[in-house]
DNA sequence: AAGACGAAAGTGGTTGA
DNA sequence: TCAACAACTTTCGTCTT
């Protein structure tokens, strides 16, 4: 590409659109570009640009230079195909006739009808693009956009999206990932992410997890807190005493049977309290997704057993 | 007046026959 | 498939700060 063209590439950016800062980092491993000030992602996606192998002399280099980049489980056909570019130039940089863009035009469109002929290919298409749109709303990280499109090329394969909405399989995966992962997101967010009902994402959910053979690990209160107490705009001693109290919870064995969100609620609630930056018991209802009177019994509950126990 | 309390009835999911 | 069950919600009247 000439010169010219070249500088119609897109503009690097300086500095982060969320805080304006300019301390921004490019991370290869997981294809970002994160701002340091605040963690926003800036640009995702990148292309290493750099070889993979070292040469040592001229030889080497001729020999070990190949093309290709690298395939990422998030496209349908892992970035393996060639795909017509979006320009309307010739290899000189000069422009095309009109009659010339009417046939690439045509090209292109007939590339992408043969890339997604196979209806498994199509529909793990729109699976791995419904996945980008929820992960985008629900703020996910790279690592379990990642995961949840290689759970759903698993169900594709293992032909367990017979007879099940795509979309259902496709939220369950995101929410599998998500508890492996230890993120705090509730089966009910990544419901309303993916515009499906809760119950539909949680018999696929539990489908999926019986049929793939996974184990999960039921969530603990202590990955809600934190985001709870982020919400409520609290730190450090409220913090520390949440955490505290969670401990001993875990400790003397009252999460059992307990939704996790109530008891996060109910541990915010006390630690704000003890901690003199008290929080309505509805705004942390509004907050964690529970209502007041399940905070009421569950933090009643938890003062009796932890009276005698925490000394904070 | 806002916040907290608790009783009572209702809801949706799990379990075990 | 169905009933029993525990956790949780909704609603509402009352008490406390």
């Amino acid at each position: 590409m000439p010169e010219e063209k070249l500088a119609k590439a897109p503009k690097i950016i300086q500095c982060c659109p969320e805080c304006g800062g300019n301390r921004l980092m490019r991370d290869y491993d997981v294809a970002e570009i994160v701002c340091m000030g605040c963690g926003f992602v800036v640009a995702e996606k990148l292309t290493d640009e750099g070889p993979e192998w070292c040469a040592f002399d001229r030889e080497q280099m001729a020999k070990r230079t190949r093309v290709g980049a690298p395939t990422s489980p998030r496209v349908h056909d892992k970035g393996l195909s060639t795909k017509i570019g979006w320009f309307y130039w010739d290899i000189y940089g000069k422009g095309l006739s009109p009659e010339q863009r009417y046939q690439l035009n045509r090209l292109r469109k007939w590339q992408h009808r043969i890339r997604l002929s196979d209806p498994t290919e199509r529909s793990l298409a729109f699976s791995l693009s419904e996945i980008s749109k929820a992960a985008d709303k629900l703020n996910l990280p790279k690592n379990v956009r990642d995961g949840a499109s290689v759970i759903v090329r698993k169900a594709a394969k293992g032909r367990l999206i017979r007879g099940r909405s795509v979309a259902g399989i496709t939220a369950a995966a995101i929410y599998i990932e998500c508890r492996q992962a230890k993120l705090s997101r509730t089966l009910e967010e990544i419901a309303q992410a993916s515009n499906i009902d809760k119950k539909d994402v949680g018999r696929d959910y539990r489908f999926l997890v019986k049929e793939l053979g996974y184990f999960i690990p039921p969530p603990e209160p202590a990955q809600y807190v934190t985001r709870l107490l982020n919400q409520l705009n609290v730190q450090g001693t409220v913090e520390e005493i949440a955490h505290k109290i969670l401990i001993r919870t875990k400790e003397l064995k009252l999460t059992a049977g307990r939704g996790p969100t109530g008891i996060a609620a109910a541990a915010t609630y006390i630690a704000s309290y003890l901690g003199g930056d008290k929080k309505t018991q509805r705004e942390i209802a509004e907050m964690a997704k529970v209502t007041e009177v399940t905070i009421r019994n569950r933090y009643k509950e938890l003062v009796r057993r932890l009276m005698f126990v925490v000394t904070l």
